[in-house]
This record gives structure tokens, sequence and C-alpha cells, in this order.
DNA sequence: ACCTGAACACCGTTCAAGT
DNA sequence: ACCTGAACACCGTTCAAGT
């Protein structure tokens, strides 16, 4: 149901309810359960969906390692464009259903490149989960900016650090790097997982 | 308080509430109003003592890969010992708070093993959010085969792969590496990005 | 076949009242 | 100063009853 995206994107993750998504669809609440068993099968749905999201037109070039980029890349920005959904993500197991056609994809790429089984597994899943991690981290963040003034925020930093610097010289010296654009930083680690990977 | 760890280590995180901890201590459910200003706060203290678990006795050998190696190991198995709460730190942003000691720890040894600032920050935060979102991932599984088979429960592989192989070749190919020891499965990743590191 | 709405067993939180 | 307990405004879900 595209409806429960939106009362989601639009009223948060924490106003979702059956009876919200009653009033919004002008309908007894009681309803949505002739299509969903249950309330956690409807989100487990929309979770499903937001993952698939543009999985679709994954690129197959002559550059495995631009192809598996462009693979997380894409999974960070559908994660992205449902801030206040994205963490609950996580309640889904990660590297079964809605993620058969994005792993696939990846592996396939691996294996390309020429990468025996053990090392793509390994490979594949360092990605996968450094993925979700930071997008989700970064999505948690943007979604409160977003409740807090609105339209049109921008989250900040996807892990800022105000240490007192006293106590901890060496992380002060790294905060300043970790205010750069947030997609940059995940394409730079991204890349260091990728290092070995022929170009 | 070390009570609503117990409650939720027992009980599992969903059915930890104002009023089970109330029966819990045998006292009236409002009364912890006293002592945190809201459920939530509760909650977000939980989550930091999870966190800062054993980060006091963070080593500091000679070699800087062991170092750090130990660091995130010893987060994964910090929220693995609460697997029902473990899925609620991604609610705190990482990288603060509870956060320092094990960041300070670790930007630390990237400088004692020569690494300019840049490449520390961003091989830290890869460090960080993979060690999160598999440790996390882990978790979520451990809690379900928790709940579904009582105490004893090994959880399985911590990414399980069982897509039809005829329109996944790749990934059936790989399914069987990703079944292996969990802990050495995560073990690996941490190389993989630590693989530039001077041993 | 599908929707309705009353009802059940819960929530987090507030606040006047007690000691 | 701290705890109590009634009360308020919510939940997810069930089920007999309507069309």
């Amino acid at each position: 149901m595209a409806a429960a995206i939106q009362v989601v994107d639009t009223q948060g993750a924490g106003a979702f309810s059956m009876r919200a998504l009653g009033a919004f669809l002008e309908c007894d609440p009681t309803a949505m359960y002739r299509h969903f068993r249950t309330k956690n099968a409807l989100l487990d749905a929309l979770l499903d969906s937001v993952v698939r999201e543009g999985s679709a037109e994954l690129p197959q070039s002559d550059d495995p390692r631009a192809d598996i980029r462009a693979n997380f890349r894409q999974l960070r920005r559908s994660l992205l464009a449902h801030p206040t959904l994205a963490p609950l993500v996580l309640r889904r197991p990660p590297g079964v259903g809605a993620y058969w056609e994005r792993s696939d994809h990846a592996v396939a790429q691996l294996h390309r490149a020429g990468m025996d089984p053990v090392d793509a597994a390994n490979v594949y899943q360092t990605l996968l989960f450094y993925t979700l991690g930071h997008a989700l981290s970064e999505a948690r963040q943007l979604a409160r900016a977003l409740e807090r003034e609105g339209a049109g925020a921008d989250g900040g930093p996807v892990a800022s650090v105000d240490a007192p610097p006293e106590r901890h010289p060496d992380l002060s010296d790294v905060a300043p790097h970790l205010r750069d654009d947030n997609e940059a930083q995940f394409l730079a680690g991204l890349d260091l997982i990728l290092r070995d990977l022929p170009r």
C-alpha cells in the first residue's frame, strides 16, 4: 500500500498506527486486516518495497567495480528516500527476500572480477552491512532534523564528534574530517572495501 | 538501572514497559519518572551502558592492528550479550557519547600505525558502521531464535541465503560460504577493511 | 466477500493526593 | 523529598454484526 508509505513519510514512523492509516484512507482502522494479517506484516511489505526500489535498473557495464558501487549507492539512496522508515529495515534479515536482486547482482560482479567464492562472500557481506549501518545512521539523523525544522533540512554529518579535546586528543584531530559530504564519505568507505578489486 | 536490563534480557525488548518494570521492581509503574524524565531517557541510559560495556579494558599493545581488532570485537560481543536490546542501539547517533572511549582508542591506533587524518576518519567510520550493521543483524536473528526455543539457541548464520538457484546462480554459488562461524566471518570483514594497515 | 464498530487488554504520561 | 493510584489519550487486534 503506497498510502502507508505516504503516511510514514509525512507524519513520521512513530505516528504510523492502524488508526492513523485508517483516518488517512477514510475507512475503519480495522479494515486493513483483510489485506494484511497484522501490522507487522504490513510494515514488512513496506520495508521490502523500499529495499527493492530501483533495483530493476542495476547496471551491467564492462566495469564490475563501478557496477557494485552503483548497486550500493542506489540502496543507500532508497533508504534515505524514506528516512523515518529506514531504521525499521533492520527488523528484516538482510541477505534474503528483498535483497535477492541486489545481492545476486553484486556477487555476479565480484565473480566477473575474478574473485573466488569465499572472498566474494566476505566482501559482499562486508559491503552490505557497511551500507546498512551507514545509511541507517544517516537516515536516523535526517529524520530527527526533518521533524525538528520541517522540510528542507540536511541532517548534518552522519557522525559528528564533539568530545572534550583534552581527554580525547586523537578524536578531536579527526573530527573535522567527519563533517564532509555524506555521500562522498560513504563512497570512500565502499572503495576502501573494494580496494583489491581490479579496476 | 540494572533491573531494566534484566527485564529486557529475560522478557524481550518488546515486553519492556513501564508497567512491566514496575511489576518486576514491585513498585508503582509511575515511580520511575522520579529518576528518568521519560521512557526514552531510561532506554537511552541502557543503550549507553551496553556500548560502554568493557571499554575500560581496551588493550594498548605494540600492535595497533590487533588493538583495533580487539576494540571492535569487544563492541560486537557487548551488543550480542543483549540481543533483544541491541537493535535499539541504532536509535542513538554513533560517534558520540557512549562511543568516545572506543573511537578515541581506535583513532589513536590508526594514528600510531602512521595513517593520515583523512584516511583515519574514513577507516574509523567504515569499521564502526560495519560492526554495528553486522552485530545488530546477528543480534536480531539471535533474539528471534531465543524467543522461539528459549535458552540455548545459536541463531544460525547471520545472513542465510535461500534464493531459487535457477534465477540467481551466482548467489547460490556463494551461499555455502555464508554459513560459517559468525565471529570468524565478522573478523574477516574487519581484516578486509584493515588490509592496508602495517602489521 | 468485504467493511464496520464496539470491545478487550494493553500502552506512556500527568497530576492531585498521600506519607 | 519520594511514592501512589486514578485518570487521560492513546495503542493492536478480535469478532459479532451488518451490507
